[in-house]
DNA sequence: CATAAAATG
DNA sequence: CATTGTATG
């Protein structure tokens, strides 16, 4: 279990010391989201570790506009304005990887890892983009290859860390209940049957991790992550789970509540996601 | 001269009837200056000739925008979303012609002309966008045989033509009266020593066409009608005069008054460019 | 329907 | 510093 002295001052904040929050969020251009208040949400929530997706601009820029009270490991697409991940923490990581697989996937801006030294324990934390990879085009081999690099890699992740948390936008939905209009997306990227399968491995015995934001909302409609911007999606809330936490048991049992942050004070969104929130309770009751 | 009867009904605008009102513009994308307020401006100024350069979109979105009302003569560029020259007017033209020069030149969308049958005579009105032709660049080449071409049609026109006016960005300025930094734009496209010498050939006695609005103006700074985007040229009026009526003698001394409007009672400007507008005084007083 | 970069001005 | 089409989502 994670300990509690060397957690307190650090990776945790101050305004609700007794959890850790860690927020996922594909940002589709990080300059486009501040421009839409995306700063009016940060300040709002007190984030612990923000992982983002979808950043979609150089190291500079990410670092000027989150400013200096994160750390950020971001990791860029060879491909300037594609992509890019990031984790970002209060605290310093101790150890990270910028990539999955090999040369190919080396500048995709799809995979970072950040590892947490919880003293004695390690907390592993990745920030994810799978491609969206439409059905019939050539980027659907690549999402197949990149699912296959990560399922290796949540098996290998699994076996060896303390605690790990794959966090992003992960362009698939896994079941009926993930879709609004699941009849109508059987062909479409993104609700495949083969892509699917790659979700029931993750979370079966074999590889074993849980999918924290289903297990905390039940058996219900969504809750969704991701709307078009076309048409009113939105507004009828048209929309389909396709980001996650996926936690390894443990981390997953210590999971206190999973928040879609469609919208709050803040006026509209500032992406065509919308922030999953998870707050871990990572102390015990102690007295 | 032009007859009195065959321009009444037709040609000219029931609003000032005793003139011919011809716009010129660049509006640097004919869709982005109508989100800008380009219609108010149209609205409030009853122009009977419009010539537009720059249209940057399809025949059929010009068509949208300007309505119905307008007979619309336009030369698209081969290349989507550059060029594009139109003459629109309240009256059909009875002839036109889409280019200047050869092949090299029939598809650029930077030439237009249209003439209008004045009942015994013809008033031919051409709509030109000259080539920027940044110094150096393989464009400045384009741009000295196209004023090459425009040269010898110029000539042309002045000799087979009752009434001529060629009017559009035609990207130079002729004296240090037009542009603010002259000193500065020595070597700069737009106020290069050959480029000028194009200008002092036009209006020469051997090809004897008339600027029209310097003529106007007279002797002073400016007036001004291509201000930079950047930094606060507009505010400054560190503009540039690169828009030009030139006409045939006969009708440039019926010129009565030729107006920049750089703002008026519509908001900001709708392009980088603002419309230069005459009035020619075609009707003789009769009685 | 939105993002970013590229080319052009 | 603004416009457009393009690729990508």
């Amino acid at each position: 279990m994670v300990d509690r002295v060397s957690l307190a001052p650090t990776l945790r904040h101050s305004k609700h010391p007794e959890a850790l929050r860690v927020a996922t969020v594909n940002v589709n251009g990080i300059r486009a989201a501040y421009r839409r208040g995306m700063q009016e949400w940060l300040a709002d929530r007190n984030v612990d570790i923000l992982c983002l997706q979808e950043v979609r601009a150089p190291d500079s820029v990410v670092r000027e506009l989150l400013g200096d009270s994160w750390h950020i490991l971001h990791s860029e697409a060879a491909a300037k304005g594609r992509a890019g991940v990031a984790v970002a923490s209060r605290l310093a990581p101790s150890e990270t990887r910028e990539h999955i697989g090999d040369e190919y996937f080396a500048s995709a801006g799809r995979w970072v890892e950040a590892d947490f030294d919880l003293g004695g324990s390690t907390l592993s934390v990745v920030s994810a983009y799978v491609h969206s990879g439409e059905a019939g085009s050539p980027q659907q081999d690549d999402k197949y290859r990149f699912l296959d690099l990560m399922k290796a890699r949540l098996t290998e992740l699994r076996s060896t860390r303390d605690h790990a948390l794959v966090v992003g936008d992960l362009n698939v939905g896994h079941t009926t209940r993930d879709i609004r209009n699941w009849k109508g997306n059987l062909k479409k990227a993104g609700f495949l049957p083969e892509e699917r399968a790659y979700f029931d491995s993750f979370l079966g015995d074999a590889v074993g991790w849980v999918d924290v934001h289903r297990d905390l909302a039940g058996d219900v409609d969504g809750p969704y992550t991701w709307w078009s911007w076309r048409g009113k999606a939105f507004d009828n809330d048209a929309g389909w789970r396709i980001d996650y936490h996926l936690a390894t048991p443990e981390l997953a049992a210590a999971a206190t509540s999973a928040v879609v942050d469609r919208a709050h004070s803040w006026e509209a969104r500032f992406s065509d996601h919308a922030p999953l929130v998870v707050d871990y309770q990572l102390l015990q009751p102690q007295d």
